[in-house]
DNA sequence: GTCTATAGGCAGATAGAC
DNA sequence: GTCTATCTGCCTATAGAC
């Protein structure tokens, strides 16, 4: 059902994600999709084409996700564990994200491909924020300050304890840091009041 | 002063924390030094030769730094501001970590980089969880749970914001979130008793 | 220690047949 | 859309003169 086209994002995707954009190459693709280097150009004509292509379907993808969450549970600690567990569950298929893996890649990235990552992170860290306002005002998390500063401190905690862990291969500490994470904003009063 | 093999750390430890292991090349490094490429496999045979030094100069340094703050205060929170301020001072350069730039070429390096990276890691570790502890004992800051685990978190976290700023150009918020990760260990009662 | 010269391989990309 | 063939350039590394 996968077109070609698809096909070499899903391989690329992998490489990226595993490699960085600068440690793969058309041949790595070409062997894994089946089809020769040269007809890679056809679907994208140079590699940065494909550099800008696998971020914004990789946005998009995340943002479906961020969406389901929100379908999946209306309580906003939920929400944030859901939110790490995404995180959790691309490392565990010995993966980075592909944003904070692109981001060491910055300096030598296409600006097209550069902006796209900054705008990963703020769309993150605006749906982030906008749960932890509405968690605040329902009581069910607390913090001080901006809730936009919180969010941002959320992407780039997961981030780098995603880097970390990725780095070491020792997954179990992404858990360990995202848990107290998560601890950084409970209530001070339990206010474990329904129920 | 600085002997030739030393102006090759130099400049290929730059290139490795802007554009990572794999972006750089010995004709780069060449060029910088003033030398032919050919004369630097005379200092460094290999580039994985090179790499095993720059991590391994990189990680005495930066135990040197630390020692250097237990000397400048022996406040607790004001050591951990220093040690924020380590990774601050690094991006202010335009550079990454190296540690956590290599962290995201893991796959593609040879494994002595790579168990020089994870020792990296712990021996922040490390530090922070003695400064953490002797920290919590002596009232300065309050957590929960264990120091290693507090310890690891705020390397993790440090990484992270590190690498946003980095990815992003936007060198600010690393500023934020580090003052945001300090707060996470701030007395709960006010224990300023001194003074 | 540094040089010139070069090997041998792989990179991204293009031309043109089918 | 995919193929073969090829270009140009850069990569790490080595040989051997000075």
């Amino acid at each position: 059902m996968a077109g070609t086209s698809d096909k070499i994002l899903n391989v690329a995707e992998k490489l990226v994600q595993s490699r960085g954009f600068n440690a793969f190459s058309y041949e790595d693709v070409s062997k894994a999709v089946g089809i020769r280097k040269a007809s890679l150009h056809y679907h994208f004509a140079t590699k940065a084409d494909l550099g800008v292509a696998l971020i914004g379907r990789y946005r998009e993808n995340f943002l479906d996700a961020l969406g389901g969450i929100e379908e999946a549970t209306s309580d906003s600690r939920r929400r944030l564990q859901r939110y790490a567990e995404l995180y959790g569950t691309v490392l565990r298929k010995k993966r980075m994200c592909m944003c904070g893996m692109l981001a060491t890649d910055a300096a030598t990235l296409p600006k097209a491909m550069r902006d796209s990552v900054t705008v990963f992170f703020d769309e993150n860290a605006a749906w982030l924020a906008r749960v932890l306002e509405d968690g605040r005002k329902r009581k069910e998390i607390d913090f001080d300050g901006a809730a936009q500063a919180m969010a941002s401190f959320f992407v780039s905690s997961l981030e780098g304890a995603m880097l970390v862990a990725y780095g070491s291969g020792r997954y179990g500490t992404f858990d360990a840091a995202a848990e107290r994470l998560l601890a950084t904003v409970r209530p001070r009063k339990k206010a474990r009041d329904g129920r």
